[in-house]
DNA sequence: TGCATATGGTTTAACCTTAAACTATATTGG
DNA sequence: CCAATATAGTTTAAGGTTAAACCATATGCA
């Protein structure tokens, strides 16, 4: 229990390293994944269209920017793109008049299957350099630590 | 090997939820290490002011730039903020009269000290939820894909 | 019921980042 | 040596994000 600010304490930096090693490694895919996208399409976009794709059922946008910890006017924005490329539905919510109702059309299900496409082939280097189990091994303990920050936002 | 665009396939859900994890997670650390940052700092900021007070050497805005993946502008900017502050020293490189030399100022190195220090404040509910082996243990892991992508950037 | 407060969504201003144009200095090759 | 090209850094415009102000509708409670 170091009681100064110099904070070489062994566990400070191994949180710290971690957060590090994760923060770059999200700027190196993003940066590669951005390169790829087709239609115009942003990471945002595409991470709503991937969301609606796996199945999930059409929400307001407030719970669009709450699953992507976004503000309410970043999504706003957001979808606003996505209704104009015609990729998202957007209607009112019946019980609520203040809300809408999101949900994806099937020309977003088109640019999203092709989004992915794309981006198979901007990772495939990546993909032949790393196996399905190599990486499957680290997906535990990033779920957990995902869960965990997920239900202890501040 | 599928062949069409309907990309179930094991493998690419692999690295692709892989990543989605690893997104997730950055946003959600991005987010509580913004707001506990003190002295109007940014986390571009405290990056470079990481990268020196770790002991790196003084070097040109260009190799800082490419260090943290960001454009020459970006730097620019960041650098600008930074020297504002009186939190670095910029002075001109003696053999290239284009360039120049950064190098982290005495109090640059205390507003890093305090910055860990709001960090770990940031984070004590974080580092009470998990030991530090559980997280070390994440680390090789996640070194290997960071340096794979660094060393295979686009 | 009706007013006070809370909530969903949009808008605005400020800020950060990128890509690209631009300036100044280095390097290269004829 | 000098013209062509490359490199370091700054600036600019466009776009995305946030926080906060702002509507409109809901909810709570006297």
């Amino acid at each position: 229990m170091k009681k100064d600010g110099n904070e070489q304490s062994p566990y400070g930096e191994v949180y710290f390293r971690l957060f590090t090693e994760i923060g770059i490694i999200n700027q190196l895919v993003s940066n590669r994944a951005e390169r790829a996208m087709p239609h115009g399409l942003t990471m945002s976009q595409f991470g709503v269209l991937n969301h609606f794709a796996r199945g999930l059922p059409p929400k307001p946008p407030l719970e669009l920017a709450n699953a992507f910890q976004v503000t309410k006017g970043a999504m706003t924005n957001t979808l606003k793109q996505l209704e104009g490329k015609g990729f998202v539905k957007i209607v009112p919510h019946e019980k609520d008049k203040r809300s809408k109702i999101v949900s994806i059309s099937e020309l977003g299900r088109e640019a999203h299957q092709h989004a992915k496409i794309e981006l198979a082939k901007q990772f495939s280097d990546f993909t032949e350099s790393f196996s399905a189990e190599q990486l499957a091994d680290q997906l535990p303990g990033l779920e957990k630590l995902r869960i965990w920050l997920d239900e202890n936002r501040l």
